[in-house]
DNA sequence: TTTTTGTAGATTGTTAACAATCTGAAAATC
DNA sequence: GATTTTCAGATTGTTAACAATCTACAAAAA
């Protein structure tokens, strides 16, 4: 009948072991506790959080299933790896997702949502002239959250989360070089911008070019991190992958 | 070292009892042998598969994450309800995703492939010709599951792959009337044509627009069957989201 | 009658023990 | 010395038992 009697009590009504097991094996690989590739033991992670090994497995399970993590029977669990290919490979599948994002908005959204994106903007140029580079990284990523979840399209809001939880595993091996940001708030203000045109056609492109020009970063900086030994017949290869229109 | 010695062998060398038993119960909910909201209970299931609560449990976590199934702490789990909303959002995000497909095939599908799309297309009127729906209704999945496969880009696999199984758990609730299908193989003949022409915008349109249809025609539907009490009102609600041009 | 209260059985949540498999190093063999 | 074999410890797979919670129905109270 009564809803949320107490906020701890409906905390524990909700989360089963194995669920808050799940969420804080998460958050340990997202904050890259373990590396990718590393291996997961159950009867440790037991212990370290207090419990028995059957709510650590089917935490497993879920993780399995939502890709942040990879089962070898009888082998044991490891810390998902991603490849170039297969971030690049997310990457494509976000432009078309944030393509559909932009025609949506330019044609449903309100003033109101408007000027909550303009506030973005403005919190956004405030960290690139304090220089805050971390605050800077956080607004980008709640900025196209916060265009995504606009759509109220729930199966999208929620793929698109999954696949961004997924990229940051891969973001975790270079993180040498995560500060070469763009640092600047050019390109979402054309999104915004586009968005309030109500041009259909413009907003989806606008959008889908911005994630489609983090994608060439992404290949350009890996291209020059893992093979500058090479002079150039890969980085050529790499360069004719970034001209192709991706996917 | 060696690469399978022996089927069955290989089969449990990579089959735990937890990913048996979630197949069986995927296949079960996907057959219909669970209604929608069905409660699915660890023992009754353990008891029939011959195993014990343990993998079952592991094989619902991994159900639940798949949105196959829902879980209620201490409730149980139950066969997942989809509304008419959800499918309806499920739609939209598959016309981007096939959009993005024939905009990739258009410039990159190989001769000996649109061959393969072809053959489809003879063997789809062939069971028009025969007036086998449920022949037609599984070359039309296959088809489509094809054209995705060809842009080889995984992770857009996987995840049309999971809309399809979860609209397929929507379909479960207006099976009466599933034979309504158009039977028609035109539509598919134009986008074999978009996707040979070459031209990306067009092939994409002609995949979207057909995802579109399909989407119009199950809101037709839905608004036919669940409120042909009302006589205008709602009807006239459902005609005007159809004309939307959907997320 | 309607509502509340109180069980008994059913079901889920969790744990600990046992079985099977793997890993890595020492011992044995070539 | 290099390769194979053996084996103990570590780890995963599975099960059964116990604890906590829910459900449904009957008895009591309003």
């Amino acid at each position: 009948m009564s809803t949320s009697p107490h906020p701890t009590i409906s905390l524990l009504q909700s989360n089963s072991l194995a669920s808050v097991v799940q969420q804080a094996i998460e958050q340990s690989i997202l904050a890259g506790d373990y590396a990718p590739g590393a291996k997961l033991i159950e009867a440790a992670l037991a212990d370290k959080l207090g419990v028995s090994r059957g709510p650590v497995r089917e935490a497993f399970r879920m993780l399995d299933e939502a890709g942040l993590v990879r089962t070898e029977k009888n082998r044991g669990v490891f810390v998902r790896d991603m490849s170039v290919d297969e971030a690049s490979e997310i990457f494509d599948l976000r432009a078309a997702m944030e393509e559909m994002v932009g025609r949506h908005l330019a044609t449903h959204i309100t003033t109101a949502q408007l000027q909550g994106l303009e506030t973005f903007l403005t919190a956004m140029q405030q960290a690139v002239d304090t220089d805050n580079l971390d605050a800077y990284h956080q607004l980008n990523l709640a900025f196209h959250d916060r265009l995504v979840e606009l759509t109220g399209n729930r199966r999208l809001i929620a793929i698109y989360r999954k696949l961004i939880k997924e990229l940051s595993l891969f973001r975790r091996r270079n993180l040498s070089d995560a500060g070469a940001l763009p640092l600047s708030v050019q390109g979402h203000r054309q999104m915004v911008d586009a968005i309030a045109s109500g041009n259909a056609a413009d907003a989806g492109l606008a959008l889908a070019n911005h994630v489609w020009g983090s994608k060439q970063r992404m290949l350009g900086k890996m291209a020059a991190h893992e093979a500058p030994r090479h002079t150039a017949a890969t980085s050529a290869g790499h360069t004719a992958l970034v001209i192709n229109e991706g996917l």
